[in-house]
DNA sequence: GACAAGAAACCGTCCAGACGGTATGTTTAT
DNA sequence: ATAAACATACCGTCTGGACGGTTTCTTGTC
C-alpha cells in the first residue's frame, strides 16, 4: 500500500500535473515518448489514476490541446487589448508571444502545442478550426499580404526554435523584431 | 511461401520503395505509424527483407533522412546555378521550392523531413549540421534581416501546408511569392 | 454537529496485442 | 561456391487499457 493512495486528493492539481509532464515529455524525448506508463510515473501517479482523469489517451491529448488553447488565447487577447492600433494588432500580439514571453515557461508551451499538432493527424482538423475562427475574427484588421507574411515568418521562427537552431544574436533579434513589427503596419 | 521470394531480385528498387513507403505513411497516418512491419508490408516486402536493408530502425530513419537531404540539396543548387543575381539567391531558390514545386512528389517529400525532424530529436543534430552548413556556404549573399525573414516565412507557409491550413487562393499566393522574391533582394 | 451513504480519486494487477529485433532457412545472382 | 536478397518463425518488452479494490471527499438527513 503506497503513500500517494493516502495524501490528500487534489484533483484539479493532479490534472494539471499529468498534462505539463505529457508537454515535458514530448519536447524533450520526442511524441513517442508520451505513453500512459512514462507520463503517470513521472507525475507521481499510477497508470490507474491517470486514466481515471483521461479515460484513454485519445482524451489525454485533447486535454493537452485544450490546455494549450486555451492558455494560448488568453495571452492573445491580452497582448491585443493593450494595442491602440487596430491594423495589424492580431499580428503584432502574434509576435509578441515569440519575442517577448510572458511567463517562463510559456515560450516552451507553444512548442509543445506544434509537436502535437504533427505528431497526431487528429488534431490538426481541431487545429484548423482554431485557425479559422481566429482569422475570422480579425479579417480587414490582419489580412494584407505583408501581414501574413509577418506570421508565416514568425511560425518559421517557432519551428527553427524547435529544431534548436543556432540562436540568433541579439542585435539581429532586435532588428527582426523591428523589421516585423514595422511590416505588421503596412 | 511467397511470390515475393521468387521474383527478380532488385535490391535497390525495394530500398527506395522502404524509403518512399516510410515517408508516406509518416505524413499521412502520423509518424507513430511507421512501424517494421507497417512499412515493410506496405512495400510488399516482408519485415526481415526490410531489416536485411536497414539493420534496425534508427537506420532506417537514418537512411530517409539521407534520401531527403540529399535531393533537397540537389533541387536547391539546380535553382541557384539558373539565377544570375548573388544577392539573395539561396533564398530564392528556397522560395522557389515551396511555390514551384518541381517534380509532383517533391512538395510533399520536404514535409515529410519537417515530421521527421520534429518527431526524432535524434535527427535534429545532422540537421543542425545540414542547416550550419547551407548557411556557412551562403553568408554574405543570403544573411542580409530581410533575407532571413523570408526564408522564415517559407518555413511558416511549409508549416501551414503541413498542418492542412485552408489554401490560399490563386491572386493572393502571387502576390505572396513576388512579396518573397522582392524582399530577398533587399 | 454527527453520521450514513454514495461519489470521486486514486492504487495494483493483469492481459492481449503491437513492436523491435534475432535466428535461421531458402532462393537468386555472380 | 559464395554471397546477397529475401522469407519465416519466434522472443522479450512495452503499451494501452480493463478491472476490482481502497481511501478520501461530499452531500443529505437528523
Amino acid at each position: 500500500m503506497s503513500k500517494a493512495h493516502h495524501r490528500k486528493k487534489h484533483p484539479e492539481a493532479v490534472r494539471q500535473q499529468l498534462l505539463e509532464v505529457a508537454a515535458r515529455l514530448s519536447l524533450e524525448k520526442g511524441p513517442s515518448s508520451v505513453t500512459l506508463d512514462a507520463v503517470s510515473q513521472a507525475a507521481g501517479v499510477s497508470k490507474g489514476g491517470l486514466l481515471h482523469h483521461f479515460p484513454n489517451k485519445l482524451s489525454l491529448l485533447d486535454g493537452l490541446f485544450d490546455d494549450l488553447t486555451e492558455k494560448f488565447d488568453r495571452v492573445l487577447a491580452e497582448r491585443m487589448r493593450d494595442d491602440p492600433e487596430p491594423r495589424g494588432r492580431f499580428t503584432r500580439a502574434y509576435v509578441a508571444i515569440w519575442f517577448l514571453p510572458a511567463g517562463m515557461a510559456d515560450g516552451e508551451r507553444w512548442k509543445v502545442l506544434t509537436v502535437a499538432l504533427i505528431s497526431e493527424p487528429h488534431l490538426r482538423e481541431r487545429w484548423r478550426q482554431w485557425l479559422d475562427r481566429q482569422l475570422a475574427e480579425n479579417v480587414g484588421t490582419d489580412s494584407a499580404i505583408d501581414t501574413m507574411l509577418v506570421r508565416y515568418a514568425v511560425d518559421g521562427l517557432w519551428l527553427a526554435d524547435l529544431l534548436g537552431a543556432p540562436v540568433m544574436d541579439e542585435p539581429t533579434r532586435a532588428a527582426m523584431l523591428e523589421r516585423l513589427l514595422t511590416l505588421s503596419r503596412a
